[in-house]
DNA sequence: TAATTGGTATGCATATTCGTATGAACTGGA
DNA sequence: TCCAGTTCATACGAATATGCATACCAATTA
């Protein structure tokens, strides 16, 4: 038995919807155009176009700002329910295609995106011609649940029980310096005697002076003169013998101005690689083929 | 922190997701062209559409029917979703919108109330059955900042700088009279030998022979024998051979026992004549309405 | 006060989408 | 086999939505 439907009640058009949504996300029709590849114009006629099929006023205008009122505020709750139904089915429908031509969107650090996706990449467009891929370099991890990557590099055993994720193996971590900076350090018998070397650091945060203290070091502020999270000017600042840095064995190894720090002490940290995707895109052909490219290429540069 | 959200995942046509789900619901395209108020071809060039962007086949089609692939029919489940969310944001929508309660108050004087405001308000209330007018009369001008009325029609630019204004037009004065009284008076080449005319006042302010004084005229108190603040008397006593009244234009070239006196002369008075709204305006669809429609409506009966 | 910046709304030419009319293919029954 | 009744696809003129240019407005800066 069919059940007939009534379809009156969603026959709005939901463009408009999304328009409001993204409206008030970004906070201005300017800004919630270009980030859906339209026009302020068109943007301002969409949200005016909702309101009046609606009978409700979303936005107040006053002065240079759309603010929302009350009403804008409890549809918004439903309207991210909306595009978060509607992200599933774009998630879903990847998933489902079986067509190799296509982009996939592929999150990683600053040293894999400079170092060693670029030789990947160059390999797998020659071998996926059809394949698009686009790159988001970033020092957080992608929110692959909103779908800001379809798959992602990341050094932690991924949580969320829709990602599926494939271990690719170890990054060892050593301190790396100049053959300079090296030799000018004192011999040592105790790390009190180091206190005034220097390390360039990533951030405010205690993440590496941390694990460094575990060891035995005695590390202070005083030691992270230089702080940048942008990892190429750690590098180009440790070259000019500014200080260490903490850098991946096979990218530390292979560059000759660079030298082990410290040796016979092992490496600072074994890291694991994780690669990342979307449950939902595990049936996907083409990201199936970049997710099983990149980890097959990428083993090289890990230790197992 | 702000998040800066990627909306490219939602970034197709929502509209035609749901061209899809009605679809494979109602299980032809003639069918949900009929359930969504759209035709047939264009169903079919929707859900053909929907099917190039995600590069997915979603009906197979055999013969005379369209069959949901696998693909279809996962995507199917996702599709429910989304309508299911957008029914709810309707539903908040609709209570939304009869939470905005209480009639629309427009504040007019007289002439407007009695000869201008019935047919805009019937066609009003034809095109929006939702909403209530009332019409508060008054000469004064009422005040829209303690919410005497929502809307206001007024012959002077609002000074209050919160308030929204549209000038409408302007509002051409003559005087009229019958023909009977306008042929017992005596040809005259000079102001004084018209000394006895009568003319039927607003008010004891000297505000009309003001005006008509400055163009000339010589009127004194002895004119004004018959007073009066309420316009529709002032009309039919004006009817009856009583005297002239100064009278918009538009309505009394439109009444057959109303003559223009001195016509030669010119229009005595021009006044503008404007729309004020209450700052509601921003916030109630329904009063933005009714100030759009007045504001359109009213146009006709005035000089531009 | 004037210029600049960053925002929204509007007029207009254009591009897209839609509806009407029509055609083609299939189903079921005479 | 033919016909009536469906259904989906296509062509084309008309309606609609879009983008560009611009007006306009508020807030900030010189």
């Amino acid at each position: 038995m069919h059940i007939r439907m009534n379809w009156n009640a969603v026959n709005f058009d939901w463009n408009h919807t999304r328009a409001f949504l993204v409206t008030a996300e970004e906070g201005t029709l300017s800004a919630a155009a270009k980030a859906l590849g339209l026009t302020q114009p068109t943007l301002s006629r969409q949200v005016s176009a909702l309101e009046s099929d609606l009978g409700i006023t979303l936005f107040e205008r006053v002065g240079q700002r759309l603010v929302l009122t009350d009403s804008g505020m409890e549809l918004l709750e439903h309207a991210r329910l909306m595009a978060d139904a509607a992200l599933q089915f774009s998630l879903a429908a990847t998933g489902q295609s079986q067509q190799i031509e296509g982009s996939v969107i592929v999150s990683a650090g600053e040293l894999d995106a400079a170092f060693r996706l670029p030789k990947i990449i160059a390999k797998l467009r020659r071998e996926e011609p059809g394949i698009n891929i686009e790159v988001i370099v970033t020092n957080a991890a992608s929110d692959l649940k909103r779908r800001e990557a379809d798959i992602a590099i990341r050094n932690f055993r991924p949580t969320q029980n829709d990602l599926i994720a494939k271990k690719l193996g170890e990054e060892v971590g050593w301190l790396y310096g100049t053959k300079d900076y090296l030799e000018q350090l004192p011999q040592f018998t105790d790390f009190s005697e180091l206190k005034d070397i220097q390390i360039i650091g990533f951030d405010r945060s205690n993440l590496v002076s941390n694990v460094l203290n575990q060891q035995g070091w005695q590390l202070s502020k005083h030691n992270f003169k230089l702080i940048t999270s942008f990892q190429l000017l750690q590098l180009e600042l440790c070259k000019e013998g500014m200080g260490l840095i903490f850098f991946p064995e096979h990218l530390g190894d292979n560059d000759p101005s660079l030298i082990r720090a410290f040796e016979h002490m092992g490496p600072v940290i074994r890291l694991p690689v994780w690669l990342v995707c979307h449950q939902e895109l595990r049936t996907s052909l083409r990201v199936r083929r970049v997710f099983d490219f990149i980890a097959n290429e990428f083993s090289q540069f890990l230790d197992q």
